[in-house]
RNA sequence: GCUCCCUUCGUCUAGUCAGGUCCAGGACGCCAGGUUUUCAUCCUGGUAACAGGGGUUCGAAUCCCCUAGGGAGUACCA
């Protein structure tokens, strides 16, 4: 038998670069939507083209409330920026496929008259029944040239019938007629050749019998009509492909190119990464925090754990893409200069936890004292703690390279902020000797007399009042230590002493040398 | 079940298109040592992978075939 050969060879478009990223306002947007939405951003971008938001609202009972103003709010807040879009506006809007409907049932029509697509009168009942059987016979139930002769369409009743029951208003769709015994020859940007059997595809209904169109056929409607030039989606739509492109040919119009995609999989275990990962593995899969509006139930936010926007973009760019050299650190100008489609990977990549804080720490160091201060403050103000924008800046400065995120600050540096009233257990049962308090009282006479109370005077004074004393440097350090941080961390002592000041390091040694008994 | 996609250290990946420079490089993590008055940082070192089997070739992570595993799709959802 002759097998018919349909080739979609993709063609250099000398036309202006536009792409758009679609999401459907079913819910909150997770990790893998912001990537796909950031790699289309950084090809824009790069090839000097426009970005596009359209919403993909075709499905009134998926509708979610909040869901689309999330979808803005968090492509924002990771520096994602579109030329066009509901809110913005733009030569080809609406942005919004629910304010577009009209404009789609004439497409449809267009492809009856073609006779590239049909009515169907099936219920959805007898359909599934269909497919429960194909199940239990291990044969899959396909609507198409294999089964459609037997089913109730208008490729089986004459037209009056057809129109009889369209008159009537019995509820139909509109299916596309997939073309028989063809291979089709598609070409993706990052998985190159798919060759596909038409016979295995479904004759996908494009137009829903409440009166909105499916996906398929808005999706290329639209990608059509606002000149979309590159659809870079995820590989779950891979399997659609073959009828989209048909699709673009039944129309008689030009399809834009390709790109599938890799799924972002579950840390553990495999599978697509999930929205109930995130609390389960003990991280965000939202880039914000997102409350359904139903249930009320939570999901964390990369913004509320205390990430940097640009560290989470940072991380999320590498996911699934690399630039070929070693450099791991890119603001988004650099991602966008260094971006490239052809270097996305074709597997599908586990998020990692880990690397995402290594990230954020690599943008927290980076940060300037002040900056950092400026985060901290609010934080301190939670605890009641008023502390100068200064101070607080200089405790930011020393303890930086420890934190990964910035309310780490309080747990390193609490110390900076309020006075031990604990001590550690650990700490006094190996450093606290029956001589220690005399020490500690002698220290602190000395350090009393210090003119200067600055860092390199109190390093100086107190190496050699141990030298000349003959104690031991650790003895002495540790257990000063205890007095004025509550354990054994914490930068060096000169610079918490010179920091906290000299009455008050005078006040944590007396007051602790009381206070400690072992 | 069927269709399609994928497969290099635990994880992200370089290398695969143009076979040799790869007894496979980097990063995160982990481990050890060093620095340090503590902890952390930092520095140095280490750990650890071409899914398996056939072929082609003087030579294969790279090309071909098969097997296995994983993933996606299979809705009047997107």
């Amino acid at each position: 038998m002759y097998i018919f050969a349909l080739h979609f060879i993709p063609h250099s478009m000398n036309q202006t670069i536009r792409v758009r990223f679609a999401p459907s306002p079913t819910g909150p947007l997770h990790i893998g939507g912001v990537r796909t939405a950031l790699y289309n951003y950084l090809f824009a971008r790069k090839q000097h083209g426009s970005m596009i938001l359209r919403i993909e609202d075709t499905d009134q009972a998926r509708f979610v409330q909040g869901a689309e103003q999330y979808i803005t709010e968090s492509l924002n807040w990771c520096g994602i920026e579109f030329d066009e879009s509901p809110g913005k506006g733009g030569p080809y809007g609406p942005y919004r496929q629910s304010e577009r409907r009209e404009l789609y049932q004439q497409y449809s029509d267009q492809l009856i008259a073609s006779g590239h697509a049909y009515y169907a009168f099936d219920t959805p009942e007898e359909l599934e029944a269909l497919r429960k059987e194909g199940e239990k016979r291990k044969q899959p139930f396909i609507y198409n040239i294999l089964s459609r002769q037997h089913l109730r369409n208008s490729l089986n009743q004459s037209p009056q019938e057809t129109q009889q029951l369209l008159d009537s208003g019995y509820p139909y769709v509109v299916r596309f007629r997939i073309p028989e015994n063809t291979v089709i020859t598609m070409d993706d940007l990052i998985r190159g050749k798919v060759q596909v059997h038409s016979d295995t595809i479904d004759d996908k209904v494009l137009f829903k019998s409440d009166g909105m169109p499916t996906y398929h056929l808005a999706n290329i409607v639209d990608d059509h009509l606002m000149k979309i030039s590159h659809v870079i989606r995820g590989e779950e739509w891979l399997p659609s492909l073959p009828l989209h492109l048909l699709l673009y040919q039944a129309f008689g119009w030009d399809p834009p190119l390709f790109a599938h995609l890799p799924l972002l999989l579950k840390p553990d275990g495999n599978g697509k990464l999930s929205k109930r990962d995130g609390d389960r593995l003990g991280f965000p899969v939202f880039p914000l925090q997102w409350e359904d509006p139903v249930t009320g139930e939570k999901s964390s936010g990369y913004k509320e754990a205390g990430y940097y926007p640009e560290a989470f973009i940072n991380m999320l760019a590498l996911l699934g893409w690399n630039p070929g050299t070693e450099q791991e650190l890119f603001d988004m100008d650099g991602l966008i200069a260094a971006f490239d489609i052809g270097r996305v990977g074709k597997s599908g990549s586990k998020f990692d936890p880990d690397k995402a804080k290594w990230f954020n720490h690599q943008y927290l160091i980076r940060r300037s004292n002040a900056a950092l201060s400026d985060e901290f403050l609010p934080l301190l103000r939670e605890r009641n703690i008023s502390a100068k924008p200064e101070y607080v800046a200089k405790v930011a400065g020393l303890l930086k390279e420890r934190l990964q995120f910035v309310s780490d600050l309080w747990e390193e540096g609490s110390f900076f902020f309020q006075a031990p009233i604990t001590y550690d257990e650990q700490v006094i049962k190996k450093r606290w000797k029956a001589d220690t308090p005399t020490l500690m009282l002698d220290l602190a006479t000395m350090l009393e007399s210090l003119e200067a109370f600055e860092e390199e005077e109190i390093d100086s004074a107190v190496k050699s009042w141990i030298e000349t004393k003959g104690y031991g440097m650790g003895a002495v350090m540790n257990a000063l230590r205890l007095l004025l941080v509550g354990t054994s961390k914490g930068p060096h002592l000169a610079s918490i002493m010179t920091l906290i000041g000299k009455a008050e390091t005078l006040r944590r040694i007396r007051f602790g040398v009381t206070t400690i008994h072992t």
